[in-house]
RNA sequence: UGGACCGUAGCUCAGUGGGAGAGCACUACCUUGACACGGUAGGGGUCGACAGUUCAAUCCUGUCCGGUCCAACCA
């Protein structure tokens, strides 16, 4: 074999690895020894897209998962896909026209624009789909789809020609938040509020017949040129007498009725409020309730209308100043103070959200939400961690109807038809004729779907659904319900709740079995990344310093059933160090791998017994993590083995045989060794893949297939060895003693001092004697004296079980090894009287399980000891 | 204002009704033939505060303080 690097090159396996396994169709879906299938769909990430953390910690969990159940032998599917991302995309795009060439997308027909779209989407889209292979992701890419690929049309058409005939989907005249800058309507959940710096403005309202004035409070002025009431308490002893008569509003001097409504406050504001039901949400149920004529003063562009009088045009905060000055002059402004409010921002265009009112597509989803309740509540979809339900409970139990309707152009084009005499129809497909009167002409609604339409309908469409041949070919009934959904929590409303609610409607089936959320990935301070702040670390920059594997490694051992995942890219650093430990591990065993055998031996000796009694722990331990989710334990677990286990002391405890002449002993240990790094490889492997693959190579038989398919190792009853866990235990706390007695007097590493143990156990004795080689390689021991005479100048460490003493030949700073006991015998003894008085309680005795009794038994005893021997030796230096 | 979650080492976070843990950072020593992207040893915490339940509380209950998120209020 050839020479390895000191260091481990990430770039060379990636490249060579992901194009063996594409090519070798490794990702594709195939039986495996287990029948039971596996399959997780990928979050699709827009097109508009970069890679940024966030996907990052997607597709490492999401792969780790499908990496071991592939490796466990289930059928395993992970679907990839891209979603249109419609407000984005065409916004990204409007902006490169207008860049470009000056127009807006006006100056276009709609096919011309939405031609411009799809040229844009071939050539820039999509990148992100290529920057996915470098996380080394392992989904089938045979099953990519695209949000408005025509198989997805024909999903979102059929679903909602279904639910508009069911009378689901409405339309209606409605306040809807609007977004100026978009044009168009947004969801509730697209809208962030922000405390703003804004003032209360009192004003005076004549009333009419009467010189009384009332006197209301606004943050929006402006808005009182849309005013058609005032409203106060009906109980409100200050305005009761006025209730039934009719207030002038300034300005346009519009005649409005008083009215009594339990909905105004007695104590907030003034007690006098003014109704303006075509721009504030509460103020548009008022109206309904008195039958209020709804004035809109607003154009779509956010600029006041006819209605503003001679504001028209003007944006709503510039018309505000004028309107004040007005007011001012004619005497209606009193008073003017400061007050620090909410206000909606569209989560796109960062721009202030006017409640608009306007026509638009509703769905009602107050049965598919209780149904969607329902089968969390009855655990057939589960969450991890388990608190995240509350999240979507609280959604989903006081569901709003959703505004479907989008005045976009880019996106799934709502599926109904107005004929020119007037009905209107759904239909999956381009009508011939109306349904109705058989007239060819008719035209379709120009809006388009909320994006999250599609993505609702997501494992139902990327696995065939509706085309029934299409389903066959996919396996839908192989893989739906899917197995697990991975996602954040900031998509549980946008999202989960709606592939839920769209998956039980259409298969009356939920989408997924579980759902795991993941952190949310945050900067080392916690701040969330974003572009203004300047704070992303870029995965990809990332990979290119400390490679994949470190990448993924770090953001699994991040990932357990936590909130916020503090990303600094130190940790990442760590874990390459990590990743490359191993690789010299490797390079330790390499030259003799040749000679051991691919199967265990059958004659172990006792530190084989105990590395593997070691690694079974691991892997029942990982095993479990990863059904759990725990990907933190997991990366842990696997971590602590090859650090703290396997190279530390069974690599170290192998050097003597290896460098030794007992040939049958040093076959044994290769192949031993050979038989853990296979393992400790292939636990790695979820998280690692590459240089798990690569080391794999090396290390696996003729026969053998790569790691991405081998087995996941699980739990072997007949590799435990308790006894020699025990054992080795003891020997590691006494060799830990004699380099800590080493280092407490400066004894350089490389120089060999003789040792004597003391110690009652007669069979640990034995142990000890065994040990001697062991003793030497890993604490540099010369002699190793066991009982006898104890040595006269010399410096002394206690376990419970065994007196360590390491004798000196020059001057002992006396001193210092009586404070070094003492601060022991401190120690010792606060630990000792804890447990003793516990022992000494009656009620502890008496009301204690019995295993905990004999256990703190047991531990006193071996306190006791240490204490006994601490405290005998401490006298015999103070004399 | 309501709800959810959280408060454990300098930082990021695990954890359990019965001996306070990890990683990173830190200190000292060491270029020993896998590895300085390394080794060995070590320092460091009233487990947010107070009260209660219990033989026993970091863990359970309550109150308070502090933080994050969601919802509401947005006159």
């Amino acid at each position: 074999m050839s020479e390895l690097e000191k260091t481990y090159s990430s770039k060379d396996a990636e490249s060579k690895w992901y194009k063996i396994w594409e090519e070798g169709k490794y990702f594709r879906p195939r039986k495996g020894k287990v029948d039971e299938s596996f399959c997780i769909v990928m979050p699709p990430p827009n097109v508009t897209g970069q890679l940024h953390m966030g996907h990052a910690l997607d597709i490492t969990t999401q792969d780790a998962l499908i990496r071991y159940k592939r490796m466990k032998g289930y059928e395993t599917l992970f679907i990839p896909g891209m979603d249109h991302a419609g407000i984005s995309t065409q916004a990204v795009v409007e902006k490169q026209v207008w860049k470009e060439e000056k127009k807006s997308r006006h100056d276009f027909t709609r096919q011309e624009f939405l031609d411009k779209i799809w040229k844009w989407k071939e050539e820039y889209g999509g990148i992100i789909k290529h920057q996915q292979r470098s996380m080394g992701a392992s989904p089938d890419w045979d099953y990519f789809m695209f949000t408005m690929d025509p198989e997805s049309h024909v999903a979102v058409n059929k679903c909602f020609v279904h639910l508009y005939n069911e009378g689901l989907i409405y339309r209606d005249n409605r306040l809807v938040n609007w977004d100026p800058v978009l044009q168009s309507a947004i969801s509730d959940a697209e809208v962030e509020f922000e405390n703003v710096q804004g003032n209360f403005y009192h004003i005076h309202y004549k009333v009419k017949g009467s010189d009384e004035l009332l006197e209301v409070a606004t943050t929006r002025p402006e808005t009182m040129l849309g005013d058609t009431a005032i409203a106060v308490n009906p109980e409100d002893s200050r305005w009761k007498h006025l209730i039934g008569k009719t207030a002038i509003v300034p300005i346009c001097n519009r005649e409005v009725p008083i009215i009594a409504d339990d909905y105004v406050a007695l104590e907030k504001g003034t007690g006098c409020l003014k109704v303006t039901p075509g721009h504030d949400f509460n103020d548009f149920e008022i109206g309904k309730r008195h039958n209020l004529p709804v004035i809109n003063i607003l154009n779509l562009d956010g600029t006041l209308n006819g209605e503003g009088l001679e504001w028209e045009g003007q944006k709503c905060h510039k018309a505000r100043k004028d309107i004040c000055k007005r007011l001012e002059e004619l005497g209606h402004l009193v008073a003017v103070k400061k007050h620090i409010h909410s206000v909606g921002h569209g989560d796109r265009s960062k721009h202030i959200i006017e409640p608009m009112l306007s026509k638009q597509w509703f769905l009602t989803t107050n049965d598919m939400a209780a149904k969607a309740v329902e089968n969390v509540e009855n655990d057939t979809t589960k969450f991890y961690p388990k608190s995240w339900e509350n999240t979507y409970f609280s959604y989903l139990r006081s569901p709003r109807d959703w505004c479907l309707s989008r005045q976009l152009w880019w996106g799934h084009q709502i599926p109904v038809f107005y004929c020119k005499n007037d009905h209107t129809f759904a239909s999956e497909t381009i009508p011939e004729e109306c349904p109705e009167c058989s007239t060819k002409e008719f035209t379709q609604d120009p809006d388009v779907l909320d994006t999250w339409f599609s993505s609702g309908l997501w494992p139902l469409t990327t696995l065939g659904w509706p085309n029934k041949e299409r389903m066959e070919q996919k396996g839908f009934d192989t893989f739906y319900p899917t197995s697990v959904l991975v996602t954040g929590y900031d998509i549980i409303f946008f999202w989960v709740a709606r592939m839920m609610m769209m998956g039980l409607k259409e298969e009356n089936k939920v989408p997924f079995d579980k759902v795991y959320i993941h952190a949310i990935v945050r900067d080392k301070q916690g701040r969330k990344m974003s572009k203004s702040l300047g704070n992303g670390i870029d995965p990809l920059e990332m990979i290119k310093e400390y490679g994949t594997d470190a990448l993924r490694f770090t953001l699994a051992a991040g990932s357990g059933y936590n909130r916020n995942l503090n990303l600094d890219p130190e940790k990442i650093a760590g874990y390459r160090n990590f990743i490359n430990k191993i690789w010299n591990a490797f390079r330790f065993i390499h030259p003799f791998l040749e000679e051991g055998e691919a199967s265990l031996p059958k004659n172990l000796d006792h530190h084989e017994k105990w590395i593997l009694s070691q690694l079974n722990l691991t892997a029942a331990s990982m095993n479990e993590s990863m059904e759990d989710f725990r990907f933190d334990d997991a990366c842990s677990d696997i971590y602590a083995f090859v650090y703290d286990k396997f190279c530390s002391w069974f690599i170290e405890l192998s050097k003597n045989i290896l460098y030794g002449e007992d040939e049958t002993k040093k076959a044994n240990r290769i192949s031993v060794l050979k038989y853990c790094f296979k393992k400790l490889v292939a636990l790695l492997h979820p998280f690692a893949p590459y240089i798990t693959e690569e080391l794999w190579a090396n290390l696996k038989n003729e026969d053998e297939d790569l790691l991405i398919i081998s087995d996941f190792p699980g739990a072997q009853d007949d590799l435990n060895f308790p006894e020699d866990l025990e054992k080795m235990d003891k020997f590691i706390e006494v060799v830990t003693k004699i380099r800590n007695l080493r280092s407490s007097v400066n004894i350089s590493p490389k120089e060999m001092v003789d040792i004597h143990l003391f110690l009652s156990d007669k069979n640990l004795e034995n142990y000890y004697k065994d040990s001697i080689v062991s003793f030497t390689e890993l604490g540099k021991v010369k002699e190793l004296h066991i009982g006898g005479d104890k040595p006269k100048k010399s410096i002394f460490a206690a376990t419970t079980h065994t007196e360590v003493f390491l004798p000196l030949e020059g001057v002992i700073d006396i001193d210092d090894q009586i404070k070094r006991i003492k601060k022991e015998i401190e120690k010792t003894d606060k630990d000792y009287s804890k447990v003793k008085s516990k022992l000494d309680n009656e009620k502890f005795m008496g009301s204690a399980p019995a295993e905990v009794v004999s256990g703190v038994k047991e531990k006193a005893q071996g306190l006791e000891k240490k204490l006994e021997s601490l405290k005998k030796n401490l006298t015999m230096f103070e004399n």
